[in-house]
RNA sequence: GCCGGAGUGGCGGAACUGGUAGACGCGCUGGAUUCAAAAUCCAGUGGGCGAAAGCUUGUGAGGGUUCGAGUCCCUCCUCCGGUACCA
């Protein structure tokens, strides 16, 4: 009698019988130790894509295996909610955000429930949500008080299609993400937390993630701040330009002071034009910097070209030894690191070598080789800027480089010219956008008050529902008159509400605080629960949020510690151990027209000859690609689903690669599993009563047979494996690979039916099989558990336990090499020692065959591995 | 340019701290079952030589260390990421 395998059906019943049993809530008091696991949420974009199965599905193992280690597990679910499609979808199909983002959310949360996914839902969050956002609001204000927040004109990329501002990761090459057009730089005031006040400690504190984040992630952290010594110099300016009488410069190489031919400044630089006023260069300067304003930050740079350079007309004097500097305008020097001007030392440094060749400007070389050589610059054909000794240096001739930085950077501070500092590439956090469907800034202007937060009882300051959006962009909130007129908090007259939102990535820097008491409406968080479940124990997600959301949260978290919203003894990095997941990719199938212009196509539009159904033209295979509406490569996860179930759908993203790398998706591939998933139904099921009947325990006294002894080898050592290869190493393609082989064991070991021994040993392999097994495909599992008799959940069921003594083997198989190469191999007892190995290798046929008429030097021999014969 | 990471069968991928390369799966080939097909099951499957035993070659290329190298060291090539005038 065979039962099918019908994954649905079962599949829909455990789904609502773990449902009912409440089986993954999250108790906030238990006595287990407490194990936080979180996936990074998602945008509710309405459908969910593979990328999500995988990440949901790599942590939902990861969950499922703590829960039956032992742990009180929390894996909370929410949405990213606010963001700039859910105005789209308004701009273009009349959508109210709110409606569509939160009709978005009642969508996927049902797929992902078809998932069989074990997420505490009580615990839900939406970022959308008042009773979400308002708590940001507090904190912003609280943030504010503290002088954690401020406001200032800064450039933006502004981009004009979309009427906002966007961050630098949404600007590639001068264009925006969305839709590649133009990205311009404009001054706006906005709203910034003062990150920089935390890059210390956030790039400190990445020695103590060493080995728990991936060594990739840690290196692009530490790139972003950009940690870096160096010397504030002070150039005077004699007489004053503005009232000005100094122009600080930061360099890394004070020890190049003396060689200082001239100076630039970037465009920005608010010094430049007041430079050139009332100097015969003044209408160039002028024209000049315009140009450069206009021009697209990333390209003006590159053709460090002629035009990129321009003479300001004045001097500075050098303070180490009152040498004139003629000051250059420079498009190369960037404004926002250091102070946007450069001391130029054309001898040691390529830049400013290439510089000064194409204008003629003096070449002073300060440092020659260490090996004695002279440098001179008229030779010179590229910059020294290794380690040497001063020259030309005053004083300090004859300094070892390295120790003349120290020795002039004090004698500048000595002097009140200059002083040793610190400076680091990380930027303050703008966090202001011009947008409706984002959390509003709680901030009010008054013109008598100027800038006012609004008072904690009055948050939360919700947004209108009422706005207008047009296709054009701009703000919606700014053109909401019954929500920019208010009054003042501070006087009660009239007032202006801001009217930007926050940047959505505030939202997602704290919500793994939230899901520790997400109904909690005393503040943004319980610190008793902050306590109690932070940090984050296992943090999955992709790869793309290395530096931003990563950066973000980990600040964040010290925001919120340091304005005391919890407690001082939760560990102040919020997230403890983070595993990367690779995309989920799939080959490409393309056409070309006559103009080379390609055009994707989906499997489906392909005909039986190889020709595209739309165009004639023969189908050519891409490469493997991140799927995507656009290349016409993604798989629908409910088709799989409806097609082999949950569990298959599961499986196979686990099996065909491990989490870290990329995942080439393979219809065949998933065939294969659900294969597997088939064999392990059959076996249970057709053995099922045998199994019911056996004796629940191996009789630890009876002699076994070979096949006895191997097959429990087997299950034991199965045990042992899938065990180390998922705790911690994520190695789930390895450990499914090792059910898979019990599996094929179990299915050709076929104990008679009046062998009790074997079928106890039988039972004691399917039962391991089913645990082992169950967190990749939890549904079958369960079901064939219930089918065994067992009791309970097996989800709740503890992780098994493995007899070492019974994994190991009696014999072992050595092998045997005649000068390294391989000749065969012998069987010797497990304990046998290296002296009676050696006597098995040399008895082997092949090996007497190939030392034959040769002396034997040497016979090496690794227990329990091999032996290798030295002849010659 | 600079900084990382990776190159293993037809494919995805295994191989713990140097010790039988290719586990497991896909694909392919042959067979069983079937009126036939699908499904399922069994066997084989890196290349070359051989009837077989076996030999030989093989982890991007070249060199090195070692009794022994996919693994360690040096040089180079390719691909993939990150970053880009950072003073």
């Amino acid at each position: 009698m065979k039962t099918p395998y019908d994954p649905h059906a079962l599949e829909t019943k455990w789904q609502s019988r773990w449902d009912d049993a409440r089986l993954f809530e999250a108790p906030d008091s238990d006595p287990r130790p407490k194990f936080y696991m979180l996936e990074m949420f998602p945008y509710p974009s309405g459908r969910l894509h593979m990328g999500h199965v995988r990440n949901y599905s790599i942590g939902d193992v990861v969950a499922r295996i703590k829960k039956k280690q032992g742990y009180n597990v929390m894996h909370p679910f929410g949405w990213d909610a606010f963001g700039l499609p859910a105005e789209n979808a308004a701009i273009e199909r009349g959508v109210h955000p709110a409606e569509w983002t939160y009709q978005n959310i009642r969508e996927m949360r049902g797929q992902l429930k078809r998932l069989g996914l074990g997420y505490d839902w009580t615990r839900e969050i939406a970022t959308c949500h008042p009773e979400y956002y308002r708590w940001e609001q507090l904190i912003f204000i609280r943030a504010l008080e503290k002088g954690l927040v401020y406001r200032r004109k800064a450039l933006v990329n502004w981009s004009e299609k979309m009427q906002t501002v966007l961050a630098n990761e949404q600007v590639i090459d001068g264009l925006d993400y969305r839709y590649g057009l133009p990205v311009v730089q404009k001054e706006l005031t906005q709203w910034f937390f003062k990150t920089t006040d935390y890059a210390e400690e956030l790039l400190s504190a990445i020695d103590d993630l060493e080995g728990h984040w991936p060594e990739r992630v840690l290196l692009e952290q530490r790139a972003r701040i950009g940690k870096s010594h160096g010397t504030l110099v002070n150039f005077q300016l004699t007489p004053p330009v503005d009232g000005q009488s100094v122009l600080p410069v930061f360099t890394t190489r004070p020890d190049t002071l003396y060689g200082v031919t001239f100076m630039s400044l970037a465009p920005e630089h608010p010094m430049a034009l007041k430079l050139a006023q009332g100097t015969p260069h003044e209408a160039a300067v002028n024209a000049f910097v315009q140009k450069a304003l206009q021009e697209d930050k990333h390209k003006r740079g590159t053709d460090a070209g002629s035009q990129g350079d321009i003479f300001t007309g004045r001097t500075c004097i050098n303070p180490i030894n009152g040498a004139e500097v003629p000051i250059y305008i420079a498009s190369y020097v960037l404004m926002d690191y250091g102070t946007g001007a450069v001391m130029a030392v054309p001898a040691h440094d390529q830049r400013d070598f290439d510089f000064a060749r194409r204008f003629d400007l003096p070449v002073q070389v300060v440092i020659n080789p260490p090996n004695g050589t002279a440098l001179a610059p008229a030779t010179m054909t590229e910059a020294y800027a290794d380690d040497g000794v001063l020259v030309n240096s005053g004083p300090f001739t004859g300094l070892p480089n390295r120790e003349a930085m120290t020795r002039i950077t004090e004698h500048l501070a000595q002097n009140n010219h200059g002083a040793q500092t610190i400076h680091y590439r990380l930027r303050d956090w703008c966090v202001s956008r011009q947008r409706y469907w984002g959390a509003p800034i709680p901030v009010v202007y008054c013109d008598r008050c100027d800038v006012v937060p609004v008072p904690e009882s009055q948050l939360p300051v919700t947004l209108p529902e009422d706005v207008d959006f047009r296709s054009e962009g701009g703000s919606p909130l700014a053109r909401c008159a019954s929500f920019v007129t208010t009054t003042c908090p501070q006087c009660g007259g009239p007032a202006r509400r801001e009217t930007d939102t926050f940047d959505t990535f505030v939202e997602s820097s704290w919500y793994q605080l939230r899901y520790a008491s997400p109904r909690c409406d005393t503040g943004p968080v319980d610190p008793a629960q902050v306590q109690q479940w932070l940090p984050v124990d296992q943090y999955i997600g992709g790869i793309e949020h290395a530096v931003g959301h990563l950066m973000y949260s980990r600040f964040y978290h010290r925001l919120m510690q340091d304005l005391g919203f919890f407690g001082p003894e939760v560990p102040r990095e919020p997230f403890q151990r983070l595993l990367t997941q690779g995309m989920v990719c799939k080959e490409t199938l393309f056409t070309r027209d006559a103009n080379g212009h390609i055009q994707w196509h989906t499997p489906e539009q392909v005909d039986e000859d190889g020709n595209s159904r739309q165009n004639g033209q023969p189908v050519e295979t891409g490469r493997a690609e991140k799927m995507s509406k656009s290349k016409h490569n993604g798989v629908d996860p409910e088709e799989i689903i409806n097609r082999y179930g949950v569990d298959s759908a599961r499986l196979f993203v686990l099996f065909a690669s491990p989490p870290e790398n990329d995942l080439l998706w393979k219809d065949e591939g998933v065939e294969g599993v659900h294969r597997f998933l088939g064999r392990v139904w059959h076996f249970v099921t057709q053995q099922r009563d045998a199994i019911a009947g056996a004796p629940h325990t191996v009789d630890a006294a009876a002699p076994l047979d070979d096949a006895q002894k191997e097959m429990r080898r087997a299950i034991h050592r199965t045990i042992e494996q899938v065990s180390t290869d998922v705790d911690g190493r994520f190695h789930f393609n390895t450990a499914i690979a090792r059910c898979m082989e019990l599996t094929n064991a179990l299915t050709r070991f076929r104990p008679d039916q009046s062998d009790a021994l074997g079928l106890a040993i039988q039972r004691e392999g399917a039962i391991a099989l089913l645990q082992l097994l169950s967190p990749f495909a939890p549904h079958i599992c369960e079901e064939l558990w219930e089918h065994l008799g067992q009791p309970g959940f097996i989800a709740e069921a503890p992780w098994p336990s493995f007899d070492p003594a019974l994994a190991k083997a009696d014999t072992l198989t050595i092998a045997v090499q005649v000068m390294g190469k391989m000749r065969g191999t012998v069987e010797a007892p497990a304990d046998c020692d290296t002296e009676a190995m050696k006597d098995l290798a040399l008895a082997h046929p092949n090996v007497q065959k190939h030392i034959a008429g040769k002396s034997i030097q040497r016979v090496i021999a690794v227990p329990g591995k091999l032996v290798n014969i030295i002849a010659r």
